[in-house]
DNA sequence: TGTTACTGATACAGTTTCAGTTACATATTC
DNA sequence: GAATATGTAACTGAAACTGTATCAGTAACA
């Protein structure tokens, strides 16, 4: 997967709908709202919100008046669960496959492969620790 | 930053170069030969062999019986230096920059620039716990 | 000295991926 | 029924990467 966008912009619109109190439908966001306040495209907010919906972060509702809300505390949304949301990870790139018949070059990918699994591990448990409600503070 | 096999490339090469032994001008490794075990083209390594070498981790040379070898033993190069060699990040995005004039908008992009960074951060220093030399054991 | 073999660099084509945009079917409120 | 919103598909242009070919410079060796 190329470099994406849509980490941050999951980040920025979970951290939008937790200043605006949207929790609920009746204090739903539309798309537009939050793509002005990144600025980016409607389409490209909504592309991301479908998929904190299905993940269950959010709930989103079709129709005037309707829009997206958070389903749970700011406090309680970690980002790498937003991270996973929106099939991101590290992307340190995958190893190359290796020479075949040769030893040394098929071990090797094993390992490299291993590595990076650990450096997306890692960046995973970073981002545990900091919540949706994180993204608002001052500083 | 898209997607890129720089660094799996850099590691593969240098442990190839590790496990040939290649410790010196006289036991260079030609970039076909690197090539070969990965396998991918000559050219696609010589791109990043011409970086660990201005990074300081291999020294290279031209000519008939030229190629690269390591400046440093195995177990002293971890792969934290490699990905900053290859100028690699965890590649998880850039914030949006905002809409102005918003003050949430505003705050919010610093915020996940942060987080951002922190995962990078995260990501590096596990990587900074594996050697060139661990990517040759077994397993 | 001439041949051979290698690096580094540059340039080009093909592929992939992404943001942004338009369009449309569907759903909901009024 | 009109207005407004989501979700999704299709298209465009830009960006980045791989693979490839090519060339100048360099070094070993007969």
């Amino acid at each position: 997967m190329s470099d994406s966008q849509r980490f941050p912009v999951a980040a920025h619109a979970l951290a939008y709908l937790a200043h605006s109190n949207a929790y609920g439908p009746d204090a739903a966001v539309s798309s537009a709202s939050l793509a002005a306040s990144m600025p980016t495209n409607p389409v490209v907010v909504r592309r991301v919100t479908a998929m904190l919906a299905k993940a269950g972060l959010i709930g989103t509702r079709a129709g005037a008046a309707g829009g997206a809300w958070l389903l749970a505390a700011p406090q309680s949304i970690t980002l790498d669960q937003v991270l996973r949301a929106v099939n991101g990870c590290a992307h340190l790139g995958c190893p190359p496959p290796g020479a075949k018949g040769c030893p040394v070059g098929e071990k090797i990918p094993k390992q490299v492969a291993r590595a990076i699994a650990a450096a997306d591990s890692a960046a995973n448990q970073r981002l545990s620790t900091i919540t949706v409600a994180d993204l608002l503070k001052d500083g």
